[in-house]
Formats: structure tokens, C-alpha cells, sequence
DNA sequence: CAAGATACAAAACATTGTGTCTGTAAACGT
DNA sequence: ACGTTTACAGACACAATGTTTTGTATCTTG
């Protein structure tokens, strides 16, 4: 029942080539040959495999999501809202470990939607953490609760993508923690070294 | 020396033509032809104006960045930092007028490219200003400034991004102008209704 | 308003990528 | 060692691209 090992080697060699190429070229300038040439293997496996360059991205990427939620179970299970504190950390630190695949993914290849599913799926998460939260503590959100969702999510993706263009950290993953947790405490202003606005 | 109007024609029926196809079908699921035809327009005459689907819809965001540059210019003069107030009450504003434009650069179709565009120019004139301002108080920021200049401009995307989306708004945009502000004041934690975030 | 310039339409063309299908050889799991 | 599964190489029809040509309609400029 065990996977046949050849199956295994074919796939990952044309993910791993997938990533490999649109990092030097972009998504959108491959061609099917240049995938299977780079993977060294026949064009017609690929479509034995994969629909197509599409197929295979989303596959790609939804492996990816996966290995990272495994990761987050033990950290998420009795912490924070949202992904501040130890499921940040333990993103930053997947991240580090894949860094090209989550490079290729977050600069939104592929007519953005692995980016879309992985965005879907933060938000997902996000929402369902806020929510059973604010329940439990019997709160009530300040502003709109899809609008703050989204400001959320869009933060939590800004941040991955800036420490994964990042060819050497700069900083401990420790420490960028410590700053968005400052950030989501004392707010924008606080943390560009204002106490209040300007008029206007 | 005026633009031959025949000129100005074609072009903008192909660029309203390929909008309008993204929002039905997806950039990537788009031909040429698919394009020409919905502008009713012949298919060399398309290559007689750009190199490709590409080439049009770079083109496209690129009028919009202008468009709204310049409908910003008179709202950043003397304003506040960042994309808080006015310049971003004027944003929104602007993304009701073009929703659709919006709609796909935003979504990040064509390998994200249009929105990278969108994303940067952002980014550029959001630095500007912090630093301007930074240097002109004489403050320095608690957090790291490369950090906080992407979680801004990604929560400014975010923000548009759900603006866009909205077929009839869910609030004037006045009320969204005060949410993100009270939220860039007072921090994550205060807008979803807690003072203080679960220990982990 | 006239004349020269410019843009458009229509059709044909070579080129490239796609997706599928063969027969054959090799590698796999049991 | 066995039967089964998978990969390979090559060939195929098809679709989309990008370019070119020729005749016609429309514009701008003087």
C-alpha cells in the first residue's frame, strides 16, 4: 500500500523544479518542457502526474499548507488570538526552512491564487480563533470584525513575505516577534515613535 | 501633436475588454483573441499596440497609478503620516470610482506583476513620507523601520483589497477612514475589543 | 477642403506550446 | 521471480502566438 518510490522521486523533482524556475523566470514563462527538462523527466510523465503547470503549483503549494499546519497544531493548541506570540514564531521558522517554495508562493505566481489559498487559509484560522475568543471572553470588537480580518491577514502575509525575501535573517525570529507584538499592542503610531498623529 | 483619437480608441477598448474578461474568466484563461473580440477589434491591430496580454494589462495598472497619483497629490500635501486621514480617504474614493480595475490588480492576476507594481509605488510614498516625518520631529521608531513599512503597506492593501470587493459599501468611507485610525492609535488588541493579549 | 499620413481590417503564415496516445523497457512491491 | 505499475521516447492534432501583407477608412494638418 506503501507509495510506489518512483511515483515519489517524479513529483518531487517537478516541484522541486518548479519553484527552481520560477524563481529565475517567473510562472508565467514556463512551459511544461522547461519543467520536465529541468526535473529530467519524459513530458508525457508530467501529465500522467499533473493536469498541468497549474495542477502541479496548486499541488505544490497545498503540500506545502499542509506541513505547515502540522507544524502550528502543538503551538496553537492553548495560546494566543490570532497568530501573535508562538504561532507567529513557528511560522517565521517554517519559513526559514522553506524559504523558496515560500517565496515563489507569497510574490503571488501563478495569477495569485496559491497565494489566494494560502491567504483563504490564514484567514480561516484567524477568524475562527478571534471569534471563539471574543466568545469566551465575552468581548466585543472595536471596529468591524471583517474589516479587522482583513487588516489581520494582510498584516500577518506582509510580514512572512518581507522575512522571506530575506537572503540571511535579520534578526532572531525571537525578536521580530517581540516587535509585531508590540506593534498589535500600542499600535501604528507607538511604533514608528509618535504618541499621536498629525492633524488633518 | 493631439493623440489621434482612432488611437485612443482601440486602446482604451481593449484595456476596458481585458478587464472586463478577468473579471469573468481569470488573466491566464485569456487569448488574444478572446480580448480583440470582445473590443471588437482586429487581432494584428492588437500587436500594433502592445507586445501581449502583458504588455496591455501593465499598461492598465500603470494609467491607474497615475490616475490616482494625481488624485492624491493635493490630499498629501500637507497631511499626516502614511496613508492615515485624507490621502487614504482619497484612496478609497478612488477605488469606488474604478472598482473593477481595482478588482484585478488586487486579486494579483497576471503572475502578481500588476500588483507588485501597485504594491511598490505604495510602499515608496509611504517611506517617503515616514521618514520626512520621522526626520522632521526628530523621533526614531521602536520597531524596525523595513519591518514596519511592509506591515503598513500591507495592511493598506489589505484594506483596499476588501474595499474593492464590496459590491454596495458597508460603510462610508469616512467610518473606515476613523476605524484605521483608531486602530493605527491604539493597536490590534484594543480594536478587537481586549486591553490585553492572552499570555503564551 | 484637400492631401498626406496614419490606423484599421482581413487573411495567410511559420512557430511554439499543449495535451494525448502509442509501444517498449525498466523498476517496483509482494 | 512474478505480475503490475511507471517512465520513456517519439509522433500526433490542435490551439494560440506573433508577424506580414494588402486594401480601405479615418484622422490631422496646412
Amino acid at each position: 500500500m506503501a507509495e510506489d518510490r518512483r511515483t515519489r522521486r517524479t513529483r518531487r523533482a517537478l516541484g522541486g523544479a518548479l519553484v527552481e524556475l520560477v524563481l529565475e523566470r517567473g510562472f508565467s514563462a514556463l512551459t511544461v518542457e522547461d519543467i520536465t527538462e529541468q526535473a529530467d523527466v519524459a513530458r508525457a510523465t508530467f501529465y500522467a502526474h499533473f493536469k498541468g503547470k497549474d495542477d502541479l503549483f496548486a499541488r505544490v503549494t497545498s503540500d506545502l499548507l499542509e506541513q505547515l499546519t502540522q507544524r502550528l497544531e502543538p503551538a496553537v493548541a492553548g495560546s494566543a488570538i490570532g497568530f501573535t506570540g508562538k504561532p507567529l514564531l513557528e511560522m517565521l521558522r517554517h519559513v526559514s526552512d522553506e524559504r523558496d517554495v515560500y517565496r515563489v508562493v507569497l510574490r503571488g505566481e501563478g495569477d495569485g491564487k496559491p497565494l489566494q489559498m494560502f491567504v483563504d487559509a490564514c484567514a480561516a484560522a484567524t477568524a475562527r480563533e478571534f471569534k471563539a475568543r471574543a466568545e469566551r471572553n465575552n468581548v466585543q470588537p472595536r471596529i468591524d470584525a471583517d474589516l479587522l480580518a482583513r487588516v489581520w491577514v494582510g498584516e500577518q502575509v506582509a510580514v512572512l513575505r518581507w522575512w522571506a525575501e530575506q537572503d540571511t535573517p535579520p534578526m532572531p525570529a525571537e525578536e521580530a516577534v517581540r516587535m509585531l507584538l508590540d506593534l498589535a499592542l500600542h499600535g501604528r503610531y507607538w511604533a514608528s515613535g509618535f504618541t499621536t498623529p498629525d492633524q488633518d
